[in-house]
RNA sequence: GUCGCGAUAGCCAAGCGGUUAGGCAGAGGUCUGCAAAACCUUUCAGGUGGGUUCAACUCCCACUCGCGACU
């Protein structure tokens, strides 16, 4: 295999940076191919308050997979984006993966995550989930004491977490299995030479975009976006647990008013983007490109460039 | 003008003579199959001037401002 076959650009950032944008232009430029990495726009249907953009003539991979009611996770995100990766590569083209999920992108940067072949147990979860978070740190320190006591605070007290904890410790039996997966994974990976771009911007410059973009997807119809949803699904429909949506809930069952819930989303947005930036923040070899910078576009062509001819 | 009520952090909003209110916003963080999720940590007070007291955001007085009522 030619070192050309292994590369791999990926672009992050938080919302509102416009990544795909650039993405799109670098894909013209230097004959690529885009690979979404992100969680919810994976969703068929759920395009204004997602965010989709779908050029005409470009096709974006991993975009509108699923329904609404589907449910979806990392393991299965990694496994579709290495499939889309070698198709691509295969194709002589570069892939390019865009997105905002910190998670997903680290899944394909940092693939040994030695227990995303632990499926999840959903009699297991059913019961689980009408534990509170005590009776699940008690179960967790009783079937594992020593992990349970490294664990920190804000693990401690995240039931998904610790569901999640007592699903693999419950599972080991499959160790075996595991390893062997994890084995060819890592053979299919190591082989990547991979370029993170990561756009990035002062909080108040994106809060202001980010205001900006409420109002737009307001304008541009959200709200029927949302009652053509609820026509097909439900408000406990994993999809529907999502930003710009999830907001208008309380609205929607009356129990809130429009601005309320206007407001609320919008600072849903502003918190969702802090969470984006940490998670990209501790990436290894990312280089930070800030959009507020005027040739910041520039300067991404040109790490490409040097990348590429590497 | 008189009487009454109120004045608490960027916003909302409590209790209290000495010990952390709380929520939202803001800031930082966690993350190994729900991650646009879930969770953790944290900055910022007491209108102004006096007085009482060992000690006042909390009691008293004046002033300023706001709200309401009355002449």
């Amino acid at each position: 295999m030619k070192i050309e076959d292994c590369k791999l650009l990926i672009i992050s950032g938080p919302t509102a940076t416009g990544k795909t944008a650039l993405a799109l232009k670098l894909a013209k430029k230097f004959n690529g191919v885009l690979i979404s990495a992100d969680s919810r726009q994976i969703y068929q249907g759920m395009d204004i308050g997602t965010g989709k953009d779908k050029p005409k003539n470009t096709p974006i991979h991993l975009l509108d997979i699923i329904t609404p009611d589907q449910s979806f996770s990392v393991a299965l995100y990694q496994k579709l984006a290495f499939q889309k990766i070698s198709e691509i590569h295969s194709q002589k083209k570069l892939p390019i993966i865009v997105g905002g999920t910190g998670q997903y992108i680290d899944s394909i940067i940092n693939p040994n995550k030695q227990t995303y072949s632990v499926k999840p147990n959903k009699t297991l979860r059913f019961f689980l989930n009408r534990f509170s978070t005590s009776n699940l740190q008690n179960l967790y320190s009783f079937l594992d004491r020593r992990a349970f006591d490294a664990l920190n605070n804000s693990e401690k007290n995240n039931p998904h977490r610790l569901i999640r904890k007592i699903e693999i410790k419950l599972s080991t039996k499959n160790e075996d299995c595991r390893l062997k997966t994890e084995d060819s994974r890592l053979k299919i990976v190591n082989c990547f030479d991979f370029l993170h771009l990561s756009f990035t911007a002062p909080n108040s410059y994106l809060y202001s975009r980010i205001d900006a973009r409420v109002k737009a997807r307001l304008d541009q119809g959200l709200l029927s976006e949302i009652k053509y949803l609820l026509k097909n699904y439900s408000w406990s429909s994993p999809g529907l647990n999502t930003l710009s949506y999830k907001e208008f809930r309380p609205y929607f069952k009356q129990k809130s008013t429009m601005s309320n819930a206007i407001s609320k989303w919008t600072y849903d947005e502003h918190a969702y983007a802090r969470r984006q930036k940490t998670w990209f923040k501790k990436m290894p070899n990312t280089i930070f490109i800030d959009i507020t910078q005027n040739n910041y576009s520039q300067s991404a062509v040109k790490y490409v460039n040097k990348f590429l001819n590497n």
